[in-house]
DNA sequence: CTAGGAGTTCAACATTGGTTGAAGTCAAGC
DNA sequence: GCTTGACTTCAACCAATGTTGAACTCCTAG
């Protein structure tokens, strides 16, 4: 443990996977591709803040709903330095609206599938024979 | 073209990737995978018939739902050798049913998402200070 | 001050679902 | 019987999403 993390705001990488839920290598990942942006101490290690579990978490959400990195980082883009309430509200709104979009998709694969005769004829009984 | 696909019910690579709207590269694939299992001719050559159609068009319908090429397979090696419309019903019905657990999937991560507050605290307010 | 756990970077590996290219073979029409 | 397009195999490559390992550094407690 890097601190306390009740005493500091600051997190390790550790610190940070533990509160996320995730993968020290996988933070990393995150960082490497612009999804968490880390300080760094003077022995060059990262420093993250509570907000990043925040991200964190949402990425996972995010790849539930089934989003690719680059679609997360692209929702993040959208907020601003210190994002507020409403700012990660618009942002949950959006991942609902994402949600719902591929549930929509779902559903439509269901229709295809529900009139699937079309798609699987079977061999349609010759009539010459 | 092989042959008149309406005069023999033998489908080359090609046949059947036009048949099925799928490139011809990913025919092979499948076949390599285990999806579809092509008999030969004198020369090597690929021949499917015309229910490989209806599997290969199983198989993207499978991915759109979010199957993959494994669990395909696995559909498949329920089917009897001689698939009767009833086989392809059921299948049918699995796929069907599958769909409907990754809508409810979704729509447990829409829940987790609308009681969000859990997910992402802002920093709590310290009541110490 | 030193040991040991946690951190660092970088490269390689794994998996999924194919595509692409090279080098060579088959088949069908003229 | 030859040309042409479609076929064959095999290996390499692609992108996404990380994990794993080697080699090395940091930092904190005792």
């Amino acid at each position: 443990m890097t601190a306390g993390v009740t005493e500091q705001a600051y997190l390790s990488v550790g610190d940070l996977a533990r509160a996320s839920g995730v993968a020290p290598s996988a933070v990393r990942f995150y960082e490497a591709h612009g999804l968490l942006t880390g300080e760094r101490t003077a022995g060059n290690q990262r420093r993250f803040r509570e907000p990043d579990i925040c991200r964190t978490k949402i990425i996972r959400v995010a790849q539930r709903v089934g989003l690719s990195i680059a679609e997360v980082g692209e929702l993040f883009a959208e907020l601003p330095a210190e994002p507020e309430l409403a700012d990660w509200q618009r942002l949950t709104v959006r991942l609902m609206t994402e949600a719902n979009q591929r549930i929509q998709q779902l559903q439509r694969v269901l229709a295809d599938i529900a009139s699937g005769e079309k798609l699987c004829e079977l061999p349609p009984a010759d009539p010459d024979s």
